[in-house]
DNA sequence: CTGAAAGCGCTAACAC
DNA sequence: GTGTTAGCGCTTTCAG
């Protein structure tokens, strides 16, 4: 690995000039130099040293993508539709911008806040962190940061975040459901804050709009992912669900799960039990029937926080801190249309 | 962010003692100088520069990911099950062996290339990459290098890779075909090298030992996944099942979508064409009808890539270097039995 | 047991 | 236009 010093000597010049070539400050160099130490810099084929950069500029070109992720829920962050589909547009937007991803995951923000700090990163997307949490992150650093899918109170208003219209998403389809003549719907979820808690409020008011009484301590068909207790909550959720005409589940992951758990028990959706979910992915779209479904683009989302994010390391001014995405209603095929 | 040496001067003492006590190197150190310097780490919240380490220590800790693309198939090379799973998997695993995942996804593998030798990663897993094209990275690259889900051509065989019996899957689930009753089958997939290669190699095995004959130019159905032509190609291809009883398609997501072009074609599968995928993802189970495919476990691929990668940074012997994981033939709904 | 100092590769202020 | 040099934060050799 050829360094800018050897080929300084081998042209007997000074690793100046060639660092100035490198970084085409050709201003202060004549062309000839230019010439013949861009040809070097071919031949020996430079490659800069990263670390030696960093450590002179006190930048590092990474970007750190930190995600919180539960461990009960996901032993396998990535793989799941929503995440994946996420992080690469993250990738993607962030591939010829001349940063570098380093993605930590743990489901101790401590933890997180380490991996963070140690590298130095320019910046810093941030998923599945809740305002709390993100105390203890920024104890350790102070760059420029953009959350994803966060909701804070009032007193963190400030930060960045790109999210989505959750509660107007919910809202909606709850809508939706109640002009298909649905009354008794229950909601499913496996917590009740950030991202599900928005849903839930959009759920409830669009049931309170109609009239319709919801009891957060029946109605809330609470779901517990982890592996020891899975089969059995889906057991007790399959039990509750005859007392309703439709259930809103707060993502597709778990609509689709529950239709399967409920087609195992010879219940019929949407004959017996319409189903919607949110997200649109493609357990949305491949199972059968189709899941009628609340439409997002997680793609998209990490596009728009690399944009604002780059923004921030360049000291542009941000037109908007906080960025809400539409969602769409997708009707497919897991709603019945009830004769009343 | 405070540096080593601004914690020696304030106790007091050399760099060298403080560095000392940091790499437990306490063999050197008096009891008492490490209980105040570790006390003072504390206190301060010391957190190591990597930069720094890396550039006088030659080593990185840092694990790149490099993963060939195909721009005409992804564009979001993560959003999709097995990548997802994969990375996932090397993730997880990296998490607790203090290494650090860099992930570079290019269509270019000279781009790859450059990314690779820009961090000095300590180590390489690399996807979707040919023999010939590791030759290009091989120039700039020399560190423990694992494979996934590579074929090598025998000059090539002591690279150190991690992939899976695709030809006996193939095999086994053409026999299963057969054994059904199927005689005319058509193969699908969108190129034929690499891991497709093998799936066909084993599907036509299959055909050759129960005597059935089998016409590359005509029942090989080549797709081409690129955006313009996807549409087109998947007419073409539907119109070409009617001549077959059964479809073999080199991966799951390839089945799926073909049973779904072909619903909307109204050709019923399994009743008047059988289809059968490769990989078993969550396409496959949440699919109706369930795909009948070939089972792998993509992110213990991944897990084993990272533990036989850090092997060779430690030095260690490797047992094996090529490694290839079972599959299982996995029985849904997709396939009818034939009375002949 | 502890400290001084060289050096990892690169950048940038400053002198020529 | 070009070169000299200090210094980024850390490790490590070698003296003491």
């Amino acid at each position: 690995m050829i360094t800018i010093k050897e080929i300084a000597k081998e042209l007997g010049m000074s690793t100046t000039t060639v660092s100035n070539v490198i970084h085409k400050k050709t201003g202060e160099v004549s062309p000839a130099t230019v010439e013949k130490v861009e040809e070097a810099l071919k031949e020996y084929n430079y490659i800069p040293n990263m670390s030696a950069r960093n450590l002179a500029q006190n930048e590092s070109k990474i970007i750190g993508v930190a995600m919180r992720a539960r461990e009960d829920k996901y032993d396998n962050a990535l793989n799941d539709p929503f995440s994946g589909a996420l992080i690469g547009g993250i990738e993607k937007s962030l591939r010829y911008t001349g940063y570098y991803m380093m993605i930590y995951i743990s489901d101790d923000v401590s933890e997180l806040a380490k991996h963070i700090s140690l590298w130095n990163a320019d910046g810093l997307i941030l998923l599945g962190i809740l305002g709390e949490e993100w105390k203890e992150i920024k104890k350790h650093y102070a760059k420029p940061t953009v959350f994803i899918d966060s909701y804070f109170d009032n007193s963190l208003k400030q930060l960045v975040n790109v999210g989505l219209q959750d509660r107007k998403g919910a809202y909606d389809m709850t809508k939706y459901l109640i002009s298909c003549g649905h009354r008794r719907i229950a909601f499913m979820a496996d917590n009740c804050i950030g991202v599900d808690e928005e849903r839930f409020n959009g759920f409830v008011q669009a049931l309170q709009e109609a009239g319709i009484a919801f009891d957060r301590e029946k109605d809330f068909l609470f779901h517990i992912p982890a592996r020891e207790e899975r089969q059995k909550s889906y057991a007790r959720i399959c039990d509750r669900c005859r007392e309703y005409t439709a259930v809103f589940c707060a993502s597709d992951y778990y609509a689709v799960n529950l239709m399967n758990e409920l087609e195992n028990r010879g219940i019929r959706v949407p004959e017996q039990l319409s189903i919607v979910g949110f997200d649109d992915n493609y357990y949305a779209s491949a199972h059968r029937p189709a899941l009628t479904t609340v439409h997002q683009d997680p793609e998209y989302k990490g596009e728009l926080a690399v944009q604002q994010l780059i923004r921030m390391i360049q000291g542009e001014e941000l037109e908007e801190n906080r960025i809400l995405l539409p969602t769409e209603v997708i009707i497919r095929d897991t709603v019945k249309v009830i004769n009343r």
